[in-house]
DNA sequence: ACATAATCGAGACGGTACGTCAGGTCTTTTT
DNA sequence: AAAAAGACCTGACGTACCGTCTCGATTATGT
C-alpha cells in the first residue's frame, strides 16, 4: 500500500493540499511536541491546542494534515520508530535475534518489549494510542498495517524459523502464538494487573512453549 | 472490603452526601441511560450532560454520586452484572462449570465470554470501560477489585480444581494461565485482530493448555 | 394596615403556615444572618442557600415565610428599625428636630442621614435594598408604605410645621421638597458621583432652600 | 481618553484578543439581542446564554470582549446613543437648548427626560443598568466617564451660559444643580413614587430654580 | 398527659445559568 | 500557497443556587 491510498484512508478533507509545499520543521515540531506533550500530562489531558501552542504551530497546519488527535500520535510513533531503525541498517532488513535457541530469543525480544512499556514516556503514548485504537476501526486497521503489521512479520518470522528447525509443530497457528506472547504481555501491561518484569517475560515465555499442563518429556 | 471502604476510593468530594436519602429511582435511571447511550452514540460521544438529559436527571445527581464518566459506566456494567447473577441462584454460589474435563469446561467458558463481547451492546459497553481502565489507575483499581476480581476468583477456583486432580502441574502460575486464556481473548477482541468465534475459542484453549511446542505423549 | 394584609401582598403560597408556631429564634438568626452577609459579601454575592447556612437554618424555613430574597432583606431592615426606634421612646412618637429653624434643623437631619450611608453595613444593605426595589414594583410598593412612608410622614411633619410658620409658601409641594433634598442625597450616594461629607449636606439644604437662582432679599 | 485606557479599565482578561480581527457583524448582533431581551424579560431574567442564543453567538464571544452583563448593557445604551447623536449633525456638536430664558430650556429638555424614561424599553435597559451601577463601582465609574459624563458636560454648559447671562449666581454649584434637576426625576422614576409627567418636569424646574422658600421678588 | 400535627434542620432533587476549555472551521496577515 | 495567529460557533465541562420535595427529630398545643 503506497502513501496515496493510506492519506485515503486517513484524510477526510476535500481539498486535499499540495504535500511538495509542507513545512518539514512544522512537521517535525508537532511531532515531538505530541509526544512530549502525551508524556507529560498523558492522553486524558491531551489536546490540539495544546500541541499547536507547544510546536508554535497554527492550529490549522495540524488539521491540513491529519484528520484526528489519534493520527498525530500515530504518526509521532511511526516517526520515532523509523529513527530507531535507522541506527541499524534500515528497517527492512531488521530481524529478530535467531540463535536457534528459540526460548532463549524469545526471552531476549520480550525483555526488551518490557523495558519500552517501562518507560514512563512510551508508556504514555502507547497508552494514548491504545485507547485511540480501541475506540476507532479506522485507525486500528491503520495501526494493523503500518505498525503492528511490520513488527509482526519479524515475530512470524522468528517462529516460522524455529517451527522449521522442528522446534514448533508445523499446525502451530503463528499468528495466535505471537498473541500469546505478546498479547498476553500487553494485555497485563494494561491493566497494570502485575508488574512488567524480566522474570515475568521469562515465565511467559516458558509457559507459553511448555502450555499450562506443563513440559512434557522430551 | 465493605461499601465504605469503596465509597472511600471511588469519592473526591469533602461532603460527602448521605447515602441514605439517596433515589434508587435516579440511579437506576441513570445506570440505565448510560448503558443504552454507549450502545447508541459510542464511548466518544458519550457525555454526562447527556446522560442526565436521557435520565431525566440533574446533572448535579450525577456529579454528586460518581467521580467519572468512567464510574458511571463501571457502576452500570456492574448492576447489570449483578442482575445477570440473579437470575441463577444468586452471586455467591457462581462458579464455573466443573465436569472434570477441563479442556472442555475452559472451551464452553470461553465460547460464552466470546459471545458477549460479539453483543454489540456489551462490545461498546466494554470498550469504552476498557478506554477508563487504560487512562485512569483509580478507576483500573476499582476494576480489578469488584469487576475483574470475583470473575477471576472463580476462574482460578476451575483451576485449583484441575490442580488437585493431577491435570495441572503444582507449579503452575495459575494468574498467568488465567491471562494466557482471556487475556489472550481480549487482546484479540481490542485490536478487532481476528473475528472471535467458537473455532478460535477452542483453539486458544487447545494452545494454551498444550502450549506452542504442542502435545506431549503422555 | 395590618400585618395580615400584609402577609397576604407578600405571600405567594397556599398552605399559608401557622405563624403561632414560627420559631422566633429561627427568624432572627435569618435577619441577622442576612444582615451580616450582606455587608461581608454585598448584594451579588448574597444567596438564599449562603443564609441559611450562616443561620443554621434550613432552606425551607426561609421560603416558608418569606417570598423573596428581597423581602428578607426588607425585613431585616425593618426589624432593624424597629430596634432602633425602641431605645427611644418608641416609633409612633418618633418626630424630626424642631427647633423653630427650618435650615438648621433640615442640616441636622440630613448631616444624620450622610452619616448612616457611610456605615459599610447600611451601605450594603440600603444597595441591596435599592436593587430589589428598582427591579421588583411589588416589593417597591411595600417599601413605599413600611420603610420609606413613615420616614416621609416626619419629614413630612416637620416640613408643614415650617409653612404654618411662615418660613415655607403655602403653595410648595411638599413631597418634591423631600425629594429635592432626600432624593438628591439618594442620588448621589447611589452613584458614588461625589463623597457625601457633612458640608456636602449642609450645601445641598441651603441650594434646595434658596433654589439655584440664589437667596432673594427678604 | 483613548480607547486603549478604557479597555484597560473595562477588561480583566490576561490574553487581551486582538479588536482589529473583531467580527462587527456579532458585536451589533449581541448589542441589539441584549437590548431586546431586558425590554422582553426584563433585567432579572436576563443571561449571557439568552444573548448568545438570541444573538446566534458563542458564548465565549461575549466572554472575549465584555467582563460582565452590565458591561454589555452598558455598550448597548452606548451604541443606541452614538446611533442617535448621528440623526442630528453628530454628537461633537450636540447642546442643549439655549433660548435665553433658562426656565423654558430646562423644562423641555426635563419633558424630553420623562418621556425617554416613560419608553418601556428604555425603562427597562435604564433600570437594569441602574442596578449594574448601584451593585458594580468599576461600572458606575465607567457609566459617569462614558455616558453621564458628556450628558453632564452638556447640562452643565448649559447652566454656565445662564451664569454668564446673570440669571444664576456665579457661586452656584452647578454640579449640584444639575442634580437637583436631573437626580430628582432620575430618584422618583426608580422609586416609581410618581407619575411622571410634564407637569412634574415643569413644577420640578420651577421649584428648583426657586427654591423651597419660593420665588423672591427680584 | 399525651397524642397529633406542624415546624424545624438537613439536604437530595430537577433545573438554569454560570464562566471555562477545547473542537473544528474560517479569515487575516506574513513568509 | 502554506503557515502562524487567533476569532468564531458549538458543545460539554464541573460548580453554584434556585425553589420544591422528602426525611426524621423536635416542639407546642388542644383535647
Amino acid at each position: 500500500m503506497r502513501l496515496a491510498s493510506l492519506a485515503a484512508m486517513t484524510s477526510r478533507q476535500q481539498n486535499r493540499p499540495n504535500p511538495a509545499r509542507r513545512s518539514e520543521a512544522s512537521r517535525q515540531a508537532i511531532l515531538t511536541a505530541a509526544f512530549d506533550l502525551v508524556g507529560e500530562v498523558g492522553y486524558a489531558r491531551l489536546s490540539i491546542e495544546g500541541i499547536a501552542a507547544r510546536a508554535g504551530v497554527g492550529k490549522q497546519t495540524i488539521y491540513r494534515w491529519w484528520p484526528s488527535k489519534g493520527a498525530v500520535l500515530f504518526d509521532a510513533l511511526l516517526t520515532l520508530a523509523a529513527q530507531g531503525s535507522d541506527d541499524a541498517t534500515g528497517a527492512a532488513d531488521a530481524a529478530l535475534p535467531d540463535t536457534g535457541d528459540l526460548e532463549r530469543d524469545l526471552k531476549t525480544v520480550l525483555r526488551a518489549t518490557v523495558e519500552e512499556l517501562t518507560d514512563p514516556r512510551l508508556d504514555g503514548m502507547m497508552r494514548a494510542l491504545s485507547v485511540e485504537i480501541i475506540t476507532d476501526p479506522a485507525l486500528a486497521a491503520l495501526y494493523a498495517e503500518r505498525l503492528d503489521g511490520p513488527m509482526r512479520k519479524l515475530k512470524l518470522a522468528r517462529l516460522r524459523s524455529a517451527q522449521q528447525a522442528g522446534q514448533l509443530p508445523q499446525d502451530t497457528d503463528l499468528d495466535l502464538a505471537v498473541d500469546m506472547l505478546w498479547g498476553v504481555l500487553r494485555t497485563t501491561w494494561l491493566d497494570r494487573s502485575r508488574p512488567l518484569t524480566a522474570e515475568y517475560a521469562d515465565l511467559l515465555v516458558r509457559t507459553a512453549l511448555n502450555g499450562l499442563r506443563g513440559p512434557a518429556h522430551r
